[in-house]
DNA sequence: GTCTATATTGTGATAGAC
DNA sequence: GTCTATCACAATATAGAC
């Protein structure tokens, strides 16, 4: 879906988002869908051609409120540790669609231009710039999101002390250290 | 699963994991299993109360394995860097049991006693005992490591270089700096 | 743009005979 | 412990009428 969504396609991508994040991926159904907008499910086809494009659709949504949120916080005195409570607030607001987002391959062609670039470029901003700490920023903030968001994390983890210990480390540039040489 | 194995069992267990790796989640059914075996689907159930109980027991065997790569990679003479080389490289080697193990809540009851503490401990040791700093470690190293195998990285991405500065951030306690205060 | 009818394929699980 | 037979679902998608 690179095109902007017509009226009827919009109701369609909302129907599926509260389906999504009231029951999960697999409550989204071209039946259901089709059943909360009152029509059938093969009517549906002659919005989107398969489901894979309604995902798309789905998806894009995610990354433009995400850029919204993240830009916000970069504004703060602390962009980081700013930055990680937006993140973590967001997915857990929406963690079916966030799942959604990050757990497979994605389809950058089917997604309008520069929304995933929106989302990343405040991250990248408060990283000074530097792509490969920013992208080590992203996988920490990644890892303890899905980790919780999973509930994969032993029941007694103090889950803001491990924000906080991984937000400390990965603020400045520190001075070197002994270094892993590869 | 609590208890130990039978031989059959086993032989389950291990036909399912070769489903698991060549072909991912969906290709592990009860009838592929038992089609490996050269028996039918129903009599599975004569071994296993039911697909849950066999997913726990695959989950088991990840873990066994996974402790003995990091306890392994914890007598390097730099435990950091060499643990998040095992992880990433045990997760690569295994992406859907690693997968399996970490997208969803662990059953803990169905896991047989310390598995999980095994696997766990030389992450914490090499933090220096500070629990807070290894789940944060842990989540740098499960954010990479998921992020990659389901192909998230921009394709451009330097993920060396992100391990890297990963690992360097996390490596020492600081000096201390600006700290958040929530 | 919506409908009905249907194809096709898949799943986990149980009953009861041997 | 294994079998056959079967239940009870669920899914995406297409054809063709209106």
């Amino acid at each position: 879906m690179r095109e902007r969504l017509t009226g009827r396609q919009a109701e369609i991508v909302d129907a599926a988002r509260e389906l999504l994040e009231a029951g999960g991926p697999e409550a989204v159904t071209m039946r259901a869908i089709a059943e909360s907008l009152g029509i059938q499910a093969p009517s549906l086809y002659k919005h989107f051609p398969d489901k894979e494009a309604l995902e798309s659709a789905l998806v894009a949504a995610g990354f433009v409120e995400q850029a919204e949120a993240f830009v916000a916080a970069s504004r703060s005195r602390n962009p980081l540790t700013a930055l990680a409570r937006a993140y973590r607030s967001w997915a857990t607001a929406h963690p079916h669609l966030y799942l959604l987002m990050t757990s497979r391959p994605l389809e950058r062609d089917r997604l309008p231009e520069g929304v995933e670039a929106a989302a990343a470029a405040p991250i990248v901003k408060a990283c000074g710039g530097d792509a490969d700490r920013a992208r080590a920023a992203w996988a920490f903030a990644h890892g303890m999101t899905s980790l919780e968001l999973a509930d994969r994390f032993p029941p007694d983890a103090d889950l803001d002390a491990a924000w906080r210990s991984g937000i400390d480390a990965l603020r400045a540039p520190h001075a070197t250290q002994p270094r892993s040489t590869t």
